[in-house]
DNA sequence: CTATTTCATTGAACCGATTCAGTTGTTATA
DNA sequence: TATAACAACTGAATCGGTTCAATGAAATAG
């Protein structure tokens, strides 16, 4: 069935330590072994055996990526720069869905643990993650994806949301709003509360005061749903700063659909820029995030945690959100 | 560092054979032993090691998916469907991402191969992907995802484009539109020349003539800027058909800046009924597919083979596509 | 011409879980 | 009482690469 390097040993006429060598170190080996073994490898389309390799290794060279959602644009865009970043380096990955459930999660991590992986890559669904420390003990390096560590035993990389949520508030202001209703999702969401964190701070340095709605689930419908509650507010807002994309677009329907005009009577900001953001009905001014490097940023971290040992030293990335200008904002009227 | 089976046994006072039979067939273990030894495993913490499992096994339990594209909405359904219906069955799965690319693929299958994997799912990216038959001799199980083998060799799951393309116009045509354009990407992505030729059969037997306008890439974009193209046709369309929403939507928005009334003027209809279609500018008429199913469907149907050997007959499983109506269609004034 | 170093190669031990022939102890059968 | 039948458990062999002490051969030094 399958070639084994005893095989290729056997045919090549040297000993099974030779043809390990030939793989791993082949400039030990003489020219002309090295040729007559390299062809056998060929001619028996011999590929080693990764279980047997890291069997006797101790480790693998294998990452575990766990996100809560893979059908969110933002989280495919850093698997993607996960996935580039690891094969670069000689690493596979196993992506893995949490679909938010820490029951999942923890699954997952029990599956991650026996396929042996050398270090995962996650976005846990609780603020303060227990049962990650037990994997430092079993040899598994453990980096945070989007969401910050305060201890220092681990390396973490993510977006500055209350920076973001800022600067959608600044933007507003500068371009003269005072009126504006932030709709965001439940409060137990990081990302959510950050961003919330920095309108409060933004609204506090401008002097206003927003209003807060709150949709029970991130996507278009509630967004759209949620447009009558804007509407019958006390003031009505010139200006509307929504939690993500997704949300922003069902507002921004919701809006088109009982007439109001943007950005002539409401201005709309969403948050991530996804693709498809600048062909919305209006096209969408959006916060951006850098989804894809933070995905590289991530894996080349893990591996140079994995590969240098103690020499590592752990470290806290956070970049930067960016405002993208397009035709869902003016000044009020 | 990592507890073995060996220091379970030691701890338990017995053999390791004895823990090996409460891991796998608790059953022929006495109740008392059995109770001690689960009880040791849960104190020192002990996951078994799959490498050394599937080393002594020959197999592993784990899965490959191959997709062109994690960031279709599209595949990542399917990608769910297959995680979920895996790890039912106690398989884990890789995600891998081709980006369409032959290259890609093939070095993401060699990857595969040293991981063991007992299946791969693949969506490959040319139409006769001769390379795979290699896996066969390999004991590597094979099911196509989203394409339709000639070979009986394999097993296959996939959507009947053609029929979906027919579906598209039959539509149309029943609502009384002559005049259609058939907007698509490239021909040798075999989604599009698929529905292509079902747009065609409908096309003969309504006898009518469509317009086909091709766009280079599927993306929203390009969609935008073929309308200038589309108004320009020698007669006026009362109707469009493009290959997938993401194209439609894109359709959608260069029409409505033109002033064209949606679907007074113009119907529309996009393929693929992502979720974002009820919610677009105008809600979406678009051709659904079961992608979820699909994905579960294939990781099924290759777990099963995997597990059967010669008890298993090689399946050619074909779903049906189906209309959603929503308002971005109409007859014609 | 021997002594020492260098280079290429060998082959057995090892990683950790599984398997199975074999051992021990207990209970049912003739 | 002798014997068969069975249950519970043992421990060595095994899977396929990797590693490393040991070996042999050739090159260089003394």
């Amino acid at each position: 069935m399958s070639v084994s390097l005893r095989d290729v040993a056997a045919k090549a006429q040297v000993s099974v330590g030779t043809v390990s060598n030939v793989l791993n170190r082949p400039d030990i080996v003489s020219a002309i072994t090295l040729e007559r073994v390299q062809k056998t490898i060929k001619d028996l389309g011999f590929v080693p055996n990764a279980f047997a390799r890291h069997l006797r290794a101790g480790f693998s060279r294998t990452l575990g990526l766990i996100v809560p959602d893979v059908a969110n644009p933002f989280f495919t865009e850093v698997a993607r720069g996960v996935e580039d970043a690891a094969s670069k380096r000689g690493y596979a990955v196993f992506l893995c869905n949490s679909d938010e459930s820490a029951n999942k999660e923890e699954k997952y991590i029990n599956v991650l643990i026996q396929q042996q992986v050398r270090g995962i890559l996650i976005t846990p669904s609780n603020r303060d993650p227990v049962h990650l420390e037990a994997l430092l003990d079993r040899g598994i390096a453990v980096t945070l994806l989007d969401r910050e560590t305060k201890s220092r035993t681990q390396c973490s990389v993510s977006v500055d949301d209350v920076r973001g949520g800022e600067i959608a508030i600044e933007y507003l202001v500068s371009l003269g709003h005072t009126e504006i209703a932030w709709v965001c999702g439940p409060e137990s969401i990081p990302q959510v509360s950050d961003r919330g964190s920095g309108v409060a701070n933004a609204a506090a340095a401008a002097g206003i005061s927003i209003s807060t709605i709150r949709v029970p689930l991130m996507n278009s419908i509630k967004g759209e749903q949620v447009v009558g509650e804007i509407l019958s507010l006390p003031k009505l807002p010139t200006a509307i700063f929504c939690a993500n994309d997704i949300v922003a677009l069902g507002v921004m329907k919701g809006l088109l659909d009982q007439g109001v005009r943007i950005p002539e009577q409401i201005s709309l900001i969403g948050y991530d820029d996804i693709a498809f953001a600048p062909s919305a009905a209006i096209p969408l001014t959006s916060i951006a995030q850098p989804a894809y490097q933070l995905g590289v940023a991530s894996a080349e971290l893990i591996i140079s945690e994995c590969e240098e040992g103690d020499a590592h030293a752990h470290q806290q990335i956070r970049f930067q959100p960016k405002l993208v200008i397009r035709a869902s904002t003016s000044k009020p009227s």
